[in-house]
DNA sequence: TAGGCCATCTGGTCCT
DNA sequence: AGGACCAGATGGCCTA
């Protein structure tokens, strides 16, 4: 994604980008402003077909399986849990044979040993690999894009580069709210060390500025934003 | 039909 | 030794 940020590598992200241009008017909303460079490549339009087309968003038939896990292929049907079937049991032998004896990583291990050595560890990286779809999955639904059935599921790595450049976006946000509060602060005679306290995106009063301290008194309230009371906070101003 | 995306398998490496 | 992580290979599905 060259023309997303400065230092975006143009590796992957290009091939995303072509994606991105897909994505909704609201991503192209959230994400545009504030980082218009990044959010060239991001101006997503059209809607996509159905994620089921794809099969995507229907459960797996496990019940309990990650939507993204849903498997496609008949042969990956066949070794969902692993369990695999007679055919895939032969393409186990066949590139066993192909390896012949020692090739495997345990060649030391007896056949039946081996394939079920086998067989736990491709479960277990199936296993990781739905974990990591599950994250994606979470990531993708608090990152700002049309959810609607009709636009189809950001891919992961578009999830990732959208998912950065929101937080890229969010901190600019923070930054300008904090500048414009020290500026009003500055304009009632108030000291405004906002200005000179470091940007800290990932800081809890910095990220939630206002709910951080929902449940203190006024003045916390306001600490927790500026460090100040401030002239925004209406409970400073007496109002309700 | 080509290209993109994905799930899965597999072997290698590192860590506990 | 076993598990986690990673990257390459493979094959299927979908869209332009």
């Amino acid at each position: 994604m060259s023309a997303c940020l400065p230092g975006e590598p143009s590796g992957p992200g290009g091939a995303a980008m072509a994606e991105l241009k897909s994505l909704s008017g609201d991503a192209y909303l959230a994400l545009s402003h504030g980082y218009a460079a990044a959010a060239v490549g991001l101006a997503y339009g059209a809607a996509r077909g159905p994620e089921a087309a794809r099969g995507y968003g229907a459960p797996g038939p496990g019940g309990d399986l990650p939507v993204a896990s849903a498997p496609r292929a008949p042969a990956a049907a066949a070794e969902s849990s692993g369990e695999q079937s007679g055919d895939e049991d032969d393409a186990f032998e066949q590139r066993r044979r192909r390896r012949g004896p020692g090739g495997a990583a345990d060649g030391r291990r007896r056949p039946r040993e081996q394939r079920s050595l086998r067989l736990s560890i491709n479960a277990r990286e199936r296993r990781r690999m739905h974990d990591l779809n599950d994250a994606l999955d979470g990531l993708r639904a608090v990152i700002p894009y049309a959810h609607s059935p009709s636009v189809r599921k950001l891919s992961k790595i578009a999830t990732l580069l959208l998912a950065k450049n929101y937080i890229l976006m969010q901190a600019q946000a923070l930054d300008e709210m904090r500048r414009l509060v020290a500026y009003l602060n500055q304009g009632q005679g108030l000291a405004a060390p906002v200005a000179a306290a470091p940007l800290t995106p990932f800081g809890q009063a910095a990220v939630y500025p206002f709910s951080a301290g929902a449940a203190l008194p006024c003045p916390d309230k306001c600490a927790a934003f500026s460090g100040t009371p401030s002239a925004l906070c209406k409970h400073c101003n007496g109002k309700p």
